[in-house]
DNA sequence: TCAAAAGTGTTGGGAGTACACCCATGT
DNA sequence: ACATGGGTGTACTCCCAACACTTTTGA
């Protein structure tokens, strides 16, 4: 084979946040076809002279309005085939944790922006336009992963947040309430993950809480929790970070299947 | 924009195999250009009609004559930029664990195909075309994260194996000696990983060792293993499976940097 | 009988869970 | 005062690393 054959690339991004205790995605609603009214994950194609990841940036921008304030990373390759009504298309997605940064303003192909609950989004019968659920099924599961090594969850808070909202986006995350009193025992302990500003805050009743931040030198998403903070439930853990265990859906990009 | 840019997609594939109680790789020598005569990972371009998976399947095949006898997972996207001197390519590289499949034939655009042991192929001055010494670094630290939770070490074993055999197999990709006792406990007493089968190996002197192979019903790469095995390495556990945490690199499809 | 490899028992320390309890603040 | 949330102390359990020891074979 000489040329070989060329496909659109396209870039997905999973943007999570934490609202009222509860795991929320940011989608868009489409405005143009196919899938017109539908919500989706932002995205759309890579162009010439872009890598994914800057593209995923500038879609996300051009969408939503938003400059990715937390910490983007690539998540999984699905596809080309099965996945647009239109034609082969491998798309790139990402995944981006990041606290609620406001003002989401829709834009691009976008005729909408919002946070929507991920619970909802990934109900059975999901609205998500092409194999986004599937996507953001991913999306979740390596965020659930991902925060028990590394220090990423502090991704969802501001540059300044005390044990408690900390604590706050595990359990968002993981769905499963911890003790407030190990996890802060943990949290204080354990090397290189957060350290102390010296102030406090004061939220409503009750003695105010310590201000931490992300100790210093330390990448949010390198592996530092050792040992890591293990999520509860049960004793058979959901599959981890990675690229999909067990259950593969559809039309993923690859992993598994297909003799 | 309404006619997306489309990119040739590469497929390429780090097979990984123990020999003689050490990791080493599969590599081709390069056929063609650009870099004719330099090894590489098997790979090349996705065909229309095909998913990535597929295609790596396909090309390994190809060039190397093998038939993914282990379990062949997605790894992570590479690109498109700064990567192949022809121009703009997203490689979306995969992962093989295997037993040592013998009869290895080159074909296609690769003049030869070889196991080469990991270590030389990671030194500084690596051979490697492209940025496949990036690529094959990645598989090396996802394969040593996800043999921690799931049973996938197993697949570097044949269809029966000894817990001596098993246990070469994790010294061999952690590169750190275990414990024989206890790894032998820890094999033998955690639930949905290895049975026996009843029969027993022979090898040299000594008492021959029980057989056993996976346990029936569970998928390699399902993450069963609760507790898991964790690498002996120290208090600092270098970054897991996922796409590389901290120390980026280069031309990398995405995750992190470019402002 | 000895060497080699397989496999079991035992023990001390470290980490996690559960929960009692004290601290500091708003009302 | 009292409710509310922040933070510490402690007992119990489980896992694991370390290593002594037994079992089963080949030479």
């Amino acid at each position: 084979m000489t040329t070989p054959f060329a496909f659109p690339i396209a870039v997905d991004v999973v943007a999570l946040t934490v609202i009222d205790r509860a795991l929320h995605c940011l989608v868009v609603t489409r405005g143009i076809d196919p899938y017109r009214g539908r919500p989706a994950l932002p995205g759309g194609f890579v162009r010439e002279g872009e890598q994914t990841l800057q593209a995923a940036e500038r879609e996300l921008e051009e969408e939503t309005g938003i400059t990715p304030p937390g910490h983007l990373e690539q998540l999984f390759s699905y596809g080309p085939l099965g996945r647009d009504p239109r034609g082969p298309v491998l798309s790139v997605a990402h995944l981006l944790l990041a606290p609620r940064f406001s003002p989401v303003r829709p834009g691009g192909d976008a005729s909408g922006a919002h946070w929507r609950p991920v619970d909802a989004l990934l109900a059975p019968d999901s609205p998500l336009a092409f194999d986004h659920a599937t996507i953001l099924a991913d999306g979740v599961e390596r965020a659930r992963s991902k925060i028990e090594y590394s220090p990423l969850a502090t991704s969802f808070c501001g540059p300044e947040f005390t044990i408690t909202q900390l604590r706050t986006a595990y359990e968002a995350i993981w769905g499963a309430p911890l003790d407030p009193r190990n996890f802060h025992r943990k949290a204080t302990k354990t090397a290189s993950f957060i350290e102390a500003t010296g102030r406090t805050a004061h939220e409503g009743a009750g003695r105010p809480a310590a201000l931490y931040r992300l100790a210093p030198g330390v990448d949010e998403t390198a592996f530092v929790l050792d040992p890591p903070l293990r999520r509860p439930t049960g004793p058979a853990p959901v599959p981890p970070t990675n690229p999909l265990p067990g259950r593969m859906r559809d039309n993923r990009a690859s992993t598994e299947g297909e003799p």
